[in-house]
DNA sequence: TTCCAGGGGTAGA
DNA sequence: TCTACCCATGGA
């Protein structure tokens, strides 16, 4: 969080926050980057660039916030209304800025990246512009429950699994909301997913990822596993992804996922998403084995991962 | 009905 | 380290 952010009271149940992004920022392409945006409790409306999902910042206490960008190309800011019962203390809303500023990742410099967009030059020039922060979530717990949720199984499978995760066991919103009955729950605690019972997680229907997202609450919420912690340590990115693995649900695909939403762009999620597009772009649609379609990247070191989702990006513009 | 999806765990070699 | 097989669920 920086000190150029401020709090502003207003009606009742309604703050308004604001905290500096930093230059160049593209506020739709941050929020818009990757399917995150549309994961609940996150909601994304792309036609008039509102960005909203609920949060809860304390025990008992949840809060709804819809997120815009303001400010100017060379000063930006962005814009955070926030929805609560009661009032809400400077603390509260340090929490709300902090988890924002994670989400959009308004702290990470993309710099080298877009040096190195630069001087690949060409369609990888339209990255320098402020693309490269993926959108994630305010714990490395959300993330990490939803990537279990993204394996083998398509993207509206996705969907519902974690829609139906967050009504079932997710805490509901303030009561005092403008009326919409359908604000999301907060994303679940580990807590509340431990404590759950069979019949209530059999009712989220996530097939077999189900014991491995209990098992991952469970380490989570008796402080087994700080995953906190380790998405702020200065271990090595190999040791990191070591103690990724042993997560049970989170394989390769999981571990390089994971290790994007902490910013380290060193691994590549090769999924069946990377082999189709790398195929058709790289090698005339011929099916490669997974070394030989990792090697596309292996010239942007460090940050494979961001190259590869900017070529997948470039590509769907391009129709490829 | 069959296949497979933004894969991963496990056993056995 | 590599391969084969199995794992719930649901859309195509």
């Amino acid at each position: 969080m920086t000190s150029s952010g401020h709090l502003e009271a207003c009606a009742v149940g309604s703050s308004r926050l604001s905290t500096a992004a930093p230059v160049p920022f593209d506020f739709e392409g941050t929020i818009g980057s990757h399917g995150w945006a549309v994961l609940e409790p996150n909601r994304w409306r792309p036609e008039d660039a509102v960005f909203s999902r609920s949060e809860r910042i304390a025990a008992g206490r949840v809060v709804h916030l819809t997120i815009t960008s303001g400010g100017s190309w060379d000063r930006p800011r962005v814009r955070v209304t926030v929805d609560h019962g009661g009032t809400l203390s400077r603390t509260e809303a340090s929490t709300v800025r902090r988890s924002v500023r994670r989400m959009l990742r308004l702290d990470e410099d993309l710099a080298p990246f877009h040096d190195l967009c630069r001087q690949a030059g060409g369609r990888w020039l339209a990255a320098c512009d402020g693309r490269g922060r993926l959108l994630r979530s305010p714990s490395l717990f959300e993330d990490a429950v939803k990537t279990i949720c993204t394996t083998n199984v398509q993207w509206g499978g996705t969907k519902g699994m974690v829609r139906r995760l967050v009504a079932s066991l997710g805490e509901p919103g303030p009561l005092s909301m403008p009326a919409d009955p359908k604000l999301p729950n907060a994303f679940p605690t580990p807590e509340s997913i431990a404590a759950s019972d069979g019949a209530t997680l059999d009712s989220v229907r996530l097939g077999y990822r189900a014991p491995y997202i209990r098992e991952l609450a469970e380490r989570v919420a008796t402080g087994e596993l700080d995953l906190d912690s380790l998405g702020h340590a200065s271990a090595p990115t190999e040791e990191v992804r070591r103690e990724l693995l042993a997560i049970k649900g989170i394989g390769s695909y999981g571990a390089a996922t994971l290790l994007m939403l902490m910013g380290r762009y060193d691994y590549l999620a090769i999924d069946s998403v990377y082999r189709s597009f790398v195929q058709r772009r790289y090698f005339g649609g011929r099916a490669v084995p997974d070394a030989e379609a990792a090697d596309v990247y292996s010239d942007w070191g460090r940050w494979k991962y961001l190259g590869f989702w900017f070529d997948l990006w470039q590509g769907v513009e391009d129709g490829v």
